[in-house]
DNA sequence: CTGTTGAGGATTGTTGAACAATACCTTAGC
DNA sequence: GCTAAGGTATTGTTCAACAATCCTCAACAG
């Protein structure tokens, strides 16, 4: 048992949330996921504030914890801290180690090799792991594990979204294209480009959610 | 009762810790704590959690609670987050709201105000205050939250200083000349003057951490 | 019909005690 | 002095109970 009970109720929690078995909006019962899960309650709230930890979960004091229900404002919040955290990556890229240079081509030939393949799921987080890489060139613990969570949100986000997959298709030519400026050390033009490319991400999301009506 | 137990004895210990009453590497006894404070182990257990959030204690698998002690690993990589989220609010400072611009100019009167007085504690939180306007700038809550964490947890690398006051002084002046460029939209000037100002903070704390045997 | 008020029931918040699991300290042996 | 075994203190988890709060829904007034 390496890890404590309240982490693998985490961990079980957090796949059934990102699995969509828990859509946005569910509450979570303490009693009825205690019962599921065979923990006692007390166990099951540290659990919870591991999730809230991640902004997967919210807390509403004596009603309860909630998947959380990304709005509009914090898609758009969360693209100005990750423009905030992928652009100081960028800037490090020069000065950064081989291996985290690295990262970021592999997970650009994972999405082009996955979209051949037709994998749309993988496209999806091949796409995320981009973007982490992207950021994880500041060679920052703390950078990345802020990244993470927004990543974490993002993909709550994608919940509301009719067809993820399509979202992702057309940002494959752009990694390729800002992967090529980083290896040619053009820093300037790789910011610029990155900016525009994180703005135009974020106005389709949001698209997407009007559509769906939220 | 607005707030919740947990979150009351939250802030109890938070005041402890951030007041040198409970210093950094202390244990937080479970037992010891719950009596002091008459809460029960459960209670305090989920304060702690809040506290795990803003990362001013640590948990360590059936060892328990400890108040951070900030290795030289931990400033280095707190000043590369600060770097990155305070240079992106220097880059929104032209389109900014006029209050959160104000709230920069402000925070400088107060530190000089503060160090005529001689009142250098004051010096010392209008200095984080100073940087934490800079960051907000961006217009970003989730940024703003992430500055008060990085704020949080050096606040705790003070604690291993000998006269914290000294080193906010000299940066009174590089406080009020980048509040200028920002007031005449010379972003890009204040974007590099800010980065060499983190740079030279940072070794200025790393040097005082060495001399203080750490 | 709209809006307010007030039980009643359900859920969360907190407590205290108990036992299990783990880490730390002490002692015994070599 | 070093390693191994055992005892003790602390944390991890469970359980049952009660208090506090919120939500529902019906009754009622305007």
């Amino acid at each position: 048992m390496a890890r404590s009970t309240a982490q693998r109720v985490a961990m079980a929690l957090r796949e059934r949330i990102e699995g969509g078995e828990l859509p946005p909006g569910t509450q979570l019962s303490e009693e009825a996921l205690g019962r599921d899960l065979e923990v006692s309650r007390n166990t099951l709230r540290e659990a919870f504030r591991l999730l809230i930890h991640e902004s997967l979960v919210e807390h509403l004091l004596n009603r309860g914890v909630f998947v959380r229900v990304p709005t509009a404002a914090d898609v758009t919040d969360v693209y100005r801290m990750r423009t905030a955290l992928e652009t100081a990556g960028v800037r490090a890229a020069a000065t950064a180690p081989a291996p985290l240079r690295a990262a970021v081509a592999a997970s650009v030939d994972e999405g082009e090799r996955a979209a051949a393949e037709g994998d749309w799921r993988q496209v999806g987080s091949a796409d995320l792991r981009f973007h982490r890489a992207l950021a994880a060139l500041a060679g920052s613990p703390r950078i990345d594990a802020a990244m993470d969570r927004l990543m974490a949100e993002l993909r709550l986000a994608f919940h509301a979204m009719p067809s993820p997959h399509r979202f992702h298709q057309p940002f494959l030519q752009r990694n390729r294209v800002l992967a090529g400026l980083l290896e040619g050390n053009e820093s300037a033009r790789a910011e610029a480009e990155l900016i525009t490319y994180l703005d135009d991400a974020r106005e389709l999301i949001l698209d997407a959610m009007r559509e769906a009506g939220r």
